[in-house]
DNA sequence: TCTATTTCCTGTCGGC
DNA sequence: TGCCGACAGGAAATAG
């Protein structure tokens, strides 16, 4: 499941294979992977623009093009490939751009939750999906006092207020659990009853554990691989996601599995408070 | 305005 | 061995 390091793994991978290169016919195979414009718009205003680079903002992937940004959430399981053209599709390839040197960009998704939409450059600024994103979990951008204000009377779990891409973009279910693990922080706490100071260390435990995993290149469960078809190594330094059954390695509890705001949730009973 | 719930999907796994 | 239900979950849409 692609969470923002995930994600920018995939940048990184794609700007290598796909820079400078010009987008010809477009397949759909799978209609609802494309949320807008229209598929034969979207075909159309493809055709004959150039992928002038590719950019991150929290989980969406954002290709340049020379008049459009394709934006695209791999949501579960979306994966690209960069195949040679004539190379037999499998059932859950979905969309196919061919690209002007032989080669095709594919896009696979076994459970057919990513979507993508095109937008001309100027609407990308005010797009929906974006414009409610909040800081990426970077030192210079993620301030406590915009953390602070944000929690301030949400009475919701603080894991919702992680998941939900206002507070803080690009953190996910994996990550949110070890997050608040490092934190020491229960993830059904109410957000409002969160003092400054825990605040303050939630803020740092976002921001290292994010650090760590794009440096790791992300984790890899189950599917997960980026463009070159590479894992991802940060699943050796998960410290309670899956870990349902071992023993906390501080205190010795063992760890306990719930649900909170309808996703897995690990947490443990001693060191989060 | 805020929050919780539902929806979209298919592969995997445990139980019988 | 085969069937069936539960489960995995990001974000948008919907409901309250």
């Amino acid at each position: 499941m692609p969470e923002l390091p995930e994600v920018e793994s995939v940048r990184n991978g794609l700007v290598d294979l796909v820079s400078e290169r010009t987008i010809g016919k477009v397949t759909v195979r799978w209609d609802n992977i494309i949320k807008e414009p229209k598929i034969e718009l979207f075909q159309k205003n493809l055709e004959g623009q150039t992928i002038e680079t590719i950019r991150r903002r929290g989980k969406f992937l954002l290709f340049i093009l020379t008049d459009y940004v394709l934006i695209s959430h791999l949501r579960m399981e979306g994966k690209f490939r960069l195949e040679v053209e004539g190379t037999p599709l499998t059932k859950h390839t979905h969309v196919i751009f061919s690209l002007n040197d032989g080669q095709e960009l594919r896009y696979l998704d076994v459970r057919k939750f990513g979507k993508m939409s095109l937008v001309s450059k100027k609407e990308l600024l005010t797009h929906p999906s974006l414009t409610s994103l909040g800081p990426e979990p970077v030192e210079e951008e993620l301030s406590i006092d915009w953390m602070v204000e944000y929690l301030k009377g949400k009475k919701r779990a603080v894991k919702a207020c992680l998941l939900d891409q206002k507070l803080v973009a690009g953190v996910g279910n994996i990550y949110a659990d070890e997050i608040l693990y490092d934190a020491g922080i229960r993830p059904n706490r109410s957000a409002s009853s969160l003092t400054d100071e825990e605040i303050s260390v939630l803020r740092s435990s976002i921001v290292r554990i994010m650090k760590e995993a794009v440096e790791a290149g992300g984790t890899t469960i189950r599917t997960y691989a980026n463009a070159y078809g590479r894992e991802g190594s940060y699943q050796n330094s998960l410290r309670i996601y899956g870990k349902v059954g071992s023993d906390c390695p501080i205190c010795h509890s063992p760890f306990i599995k719930t649900k909170v705001a309808q996703r897995g949730t690990h947490f443990c009973p001693v060191c989060q408070s």
